[in-house]
RNA sequence: GGUUCCGUAGCUCAGUUGGAUAGAGCAACAGCCUUCUAAGCUGUGGGUCGAGCGUUCGAGUCGCUCCGGAAUCACCA
């Protein structure tokens, strides 16, 4: 609609002042809610066409778009701006030839689809999932979700990071102080016993580090110095060099911890189509390394430590291979960088990493460019922010961290509450309502989190527990509930959609006002995948459940006794409920058919 | 210290390329269930958009300065 507008108004200017007029000069958008219309043109930047006051020339295009634009039926004038009223019957076509969700989101279809890798996740394996994993994962499987709606050929991607000195420490302590413990002999989630190991290592380092501080060493060497640190770093060693007894232990601990992620992953709804490990492509990353070394481009110190110097591109020396020839965070993913365009020749690779690494990933960039790979210039960096406590940011170190399995199952417990409380759902075996529970559980978390601009730091707070009233996931699925109710009663009374019945009517306000929302959801969609933001896909989704709820409120669907109209109305809420279905679908969200 | 990001109602967040009187939810208060689900709807109060200067017909939005907060600048990841 929009679009036409547009040229109409440049037509406009055109027969009506003989100027050709730049498409930013044509500023038309949503007319604000205290005010009579639909679209509203500002006609400031048409004054030095018109040589007009601004309420003149308001009028003059007003009166043109009347004669020459049979959608718009009304107009009004206040100060600069151009309110233009679309008629009835246009919003009415537009419904009756867009009638449902899938037609709206073909709207969205990139004339050229691409092959996109999403990385996302990206977990230690030396302890189990946070709050800001949960992010991470609904950020990445939600884009994930959205491109692929607008045709892309989307890739789920996860990196592990199953090697380092991380994983020595958690496997460090258990071989100290485990007692031969496994998740079947402690009940516990492999995860977690691997990050109970992991922080009591970090408590006993601690220890150890403050008595040499005591005995007046410096900080530095105190922290280099403690026992415990030592060994763990000959662990690494002998892990690098293949020590088979090392080999083994690493991989039984880190069996139980992807046997926990997986657990974790399954009960947030997300899933990979590619996992690579840490463990495998350092070592590419160190043959580029090296290559690159061998045509100058990277330099070596007398060390033997090998750099890049990224000076010109206003950024650091970089480090990327230590001087004892073990790699670095960056080797690593430049070698997964590599391996991943060898075998998908991507056209977009997408990282989901928290803003803390926006420098990384500016200079993995760079690198990339320097050693001749073009594709570099299909790396892109998702940044988002950090989710922080009231009390600032989590610590996993410091076991200050809300657990993501923890969290999930306070959710969903929640929900049991409130829905037993509410009492809706009597009819319902004990596996239905769970599902029913889990659902909404998980909906409240999931929203609570999307809603959010990802480019923005977010702060949760544990003691209040995430709403189930307003703008909340529950509020959308209720929505959608109520939607499926009365459709289940129009089938009961025998009352079936008939599309052809709406040509010629005349729909009210409410109606238009929702047929309205409903042209706005491929722009949203649209502006999601551009722009990497499902929170503008949540927050599209409920500004549509807010206006039917009053609508719903307000009108009678089935009890109205005028077939045409309730026709319209039975049509307007079954494609609001199917918005809502594929705009939470695109969120990773469920949704109950009763609540 | 260098670089980058953020400061909007008591709290959590929206606010399109600069446009009209800055919006929602939560919390508080007052109403609405004999009706298609009240996890809903309606109303009231609540703001120096961190501060100042500038650009502009017009600034929460752009520029500069300052204040406050965060991240990063590792032979950590």
């Amino acid at each position: 609609m929009e679009v036409i507008l547009r040229d109409k108004i440049r037509e406009a200017v055109k027969v009506l002042y003989n100027s050709d007029v730049s498409d930013e000069l044509i500023q038309v958008q949503e007319t604000k809610k205290d005010f009579r219309g639909d679209f509203t043109l500002v006609v400031f930047p048409l004054l030095r066409f018109s040589k007009n006051t601004p309420e003149k020339t308001g009028e003059s295009i007003g009166e043109y778009l009347i004669k020459n634009f049979e959608a718009i039926s009304k107009f009004n004038v206040i100060k600069g701006f151009l309110n233009l009223e679309v008629s009835g019957s246009w919003w009415l076509d537009y419904f009756i030839n867009t009638a449902s969700a899938d037609d709206l989101i073909d709207k969205c279809r990139v004339p050229v689809p691409g092959t996109i890798l999403v990385e996302y996740s990206s977990p230690n394996t030396n302890k189990p999932l946070h709050l800001g994993h949960i992010r991470n994962n609904l950020l990445g499987f939600s884009i994930y979700r959205i491109l692929a709606s607008c045709g892309h050929n989307v890739i789920k991607t996860n990196i592990v990071n199953d090697r380092g000195i991380h994983i020595c420490k958690s496997m460090l302590a258990w071989q100290k102080f485990g007692n031969g413990e496994t998740p079947e002999t402690s009940r516990m989630k492999g995860d977690h016993l691997v990050g109970k190991y992991y922080v009591l290592f970090e408590k006993e380092c601690k220890v150890q580090i403050e008595s040499l501080l005591n005995s007046g060493m410096e900080e530095n060497d105190a922290r280099n110095s403690a026992p415990m640190m030592k060994e763990a770093r000959e662990m690494l060693l002998k892990w690098e060099a293949g020590d088979r007894e090392v080999v083994d232990l690493w991989k039984k601990m880190n069996s139980w911890v992807y046997a926990g992620f997986d657990e974790t992953y399954n009960k947030l709804g997300v899933d990979f189509d590619k996992i690579y490990y840490e463990s495998e492509t350092y070592k590419h990353g160190k043959k580029i390394v090296q290559d690159a070394l061998n045509k100058n481009i990277l330099y070596q110190k007398e060390d033997t430590s090998i750099w890049a110097d990224m000076t010109d591109e206003g950024l650091d020396q970089k480090l990327l291979l230590r001087s004892d020839g073990t790699a670095v965070y960056m080797t690593q993913d430049l070698g997964t960088a590599v391996d991943r365009y060898n075998e998908y020749r991507f056209d977009r690779n997408i990282y989901v990493v928290g803003n803390e690494q926006n420098y990384h990933f500016h200079v993995l960039k760079a690198l990339l460019k320097k050693m001749g790979y073009q594709w570099s210039d299909g790396l892109f960096h998702f940044s988002y922010g950090m989710v922080e406590l009231p009390e600032g940011k989590m610590k996993s170190r410091e076991g200050i961290v809300v657990d993501a399995d923890d969290l999930i199952s306070e959710m969903i417990e929640t929900a049991r509450e409130v829905s037993l409380e509410l009492g809706k759902l009597a009819d319902f075996t004990p596996e239905e309502k769970n599902e029913i529970f889990r659902k909404i559980g998980l909906g409240a978390l999931k929203y609570f989190i999307l809603k959010v601009d990802p480019k923005k730091n977010m702060t949760f707070n544990p003691t209040e527990s995430i709403d189930f009233n307003g703008n909340t996931g529950p509020f959308i699925q209720y929505t959608y509930a109520r939607i499926k109710s009365v459709f289940r009663k129009a089938e009961q009374s025998e009352i079936n959609e008939n599309l052809s019945l709406l040509q010629g009517m005349h729909p009210g306000e409410k109606e238009i006002g929702l047929i309205r929302i409903f042209s706005k959801f491929p722009e949203a969609m649209t502006a999601a995948a551009e722009g990497y933001s499902p929170a503008l896909v949540a927050n599209y989704c409920y500004e549509l459940a807010r206006e039917y709820n009053q609508f719903y409120h307000d009108f009678s669907i089935l009890g109205e006794t005028e077939e045409r109209v309730r026709n319209l109305r039975l049509a307007i809420s079954r494609v609001t409920g199917e918005i809502l279905f594929k705009g939470m679908w695109m969120l990773g969200i469920e949704m109950p058919e009763r609540m």
